[in-house]
RNA sequence: GCCCGGAUAGCUCAGUUGGUAGAGCAGGGGAUUGAAAAUCCCCGUGUCGGCAGUUCGAUUCUGUCUCCGGGCA
């Protein structure tokens, strides 16, 4: 694959949570007269604002949706595909930037054209589940697609319930419809994809504990109480499970203290930092920022090669990337 | 000072009628195609507080010491 100077340049920066993105994507921005897309489930909801680390800087696909609305990877690709050709047609330069991988893969590999979801199938199979347990309508689905139940655990709720759901609304197995050729909407663009992340789980660590605390200090707690007293909201709902919101939701509802909510708003964040690292260490063609504790680059590297040493703040390691004089 | 409880995994605790021990949480790894900050899977050797005694064998019984609770003075 050889290089093709003449499509427009695509700018991915990732990284799990807390990792400093933002800072760096907004540099990136200025620098490369950008403009900024989220790629992050919490933040297309409005009232999310503190502890969604909502960034003050304009970002496009941010506060699209109310809380008590859903949102999905499908809408993402619908909405990225829309606003980075806008940008692009702007003649600047798309730099989308979060932590959802599962969107920033649907969007660079394109999604199978499936039915969508239907609430009222997933309420009908979440009510056989509850009677039957979720390994009888794997056992189901085994019958109708015995592919993808052999890729999908007994215990696996929501993955059952998708596929399931595909056969009812499509007569067609989810495993067929992965088979069939996707195009995706990124090929028209020249993708280059960062990757920042501290070096030390631990200094994730730190990270993440200083940047909840400053959270609550900035109002998390006045602002979970907000959404709470809507009565059209509830647990069940995706912006309500996000990561800090879930926790401090528990406390509200008087089923442990602020500390217990807190240290859990912690390991939450914590483990929604690793499934991210998850994604990233397979994921191909990443150019990697591994920063210290001082927040600078001190290793730098591809994907399968080995770092280098550095010692930059991310923006400028990026640029040098990118091939852009700093200066 | 005396009496009663405790002391076991990073944390909270269970347990071993004496044969060196296991849950939850945390942590680590993995999966991931319209809920993804979601959802799901896998991973448990630790001077069983110290020392001494009884015993073939003690984390378990006995004595003693230390520390932490609570009570009485």
């Amino acid at each position: 694959m050889g290089h093709t100077p003449d499509k427009p340049l695509l700018l991915c920066v990732m990284g799990p949570t807390a990792a400093g993105k933002t800072d760096l994507a907004t540099g990136l921005a200025e620098a490369l007269d950008g403009e900024l897309v989220s790629v992050d489930s919490a933040l297309v909801y409005r009232g999310l604002d503190i502890g969604s680390a909502k960034p003050d800087y304009p970002h496009h696909l941010i506060d699209i949706r109310d809380p008590a609305e859903s949102y999905s990877a499908a809408d993402f690709v619908a909405d990225a595909s829309r606003v980075v050709a806008d940008i692009v047609g702007r003649g600047r330069t798309p730099i989308l930037v979060g932590g959802t991988m599962l969107y920033f893969r649907a969007f660079l590999e394109g999604l199978a054209a499936m039915p969508a979801s239907d609430p009222a199938i997933r309420a009908e199979l979440a009510a056989t589940a509850g009677r039957e347990g979720w390994p009888a309508l794997h056992a189901r689905l085994a019958e109708i697609d015995p592919i993808a139940a052999a890729a999908i655990h007994p215990h696996h709720s929501q993955r059952i319930s998708r596929a399931l759901e595909v056969f009812a609304g499509s007569g067609i197995p989810l495993s067929e419809w992965h088979q069939r050729p996707v195009v995706s909407p990124a090929v028209r663009y020249r993708v280059v994809q960062l990757a920042l992340c501290p070096q030390q789980r631990a200094e994730l660590h730190r990270r993440i504990d200083l940047r909840f605390r400053s959270m609550l200090a900035q109002g998390f707690l006045q602002e979970v109480a907000a959404l709470h007293r809507r009565p059209d909201l509830h647990p069940g709902l995706p912006a309500i499970r996000a990561v800090g919101y879930r926790q401090l939701w528990r406390h509200l509802d008087g089923e442990c203290s602020l500390e217990e909510a807190v240290q859990q708003g912690l390991a939450a964040t914590r483990q929604l930092a690793k499934r991210q690292l998850t994604w990233l260490r397979k994921w191909p063609g990443l150019h990697w920022l591994l920063t210290d504790a001082t927040g600078n680059v001190c290793a730098a590297g591809e994907s399968e090669a080995g770092g280098r040493e550095t010692e930059d703040i991310p923006l400028r390691a990026a640029l040098k990337y990118l091939g852009v004089d700093p200066m």
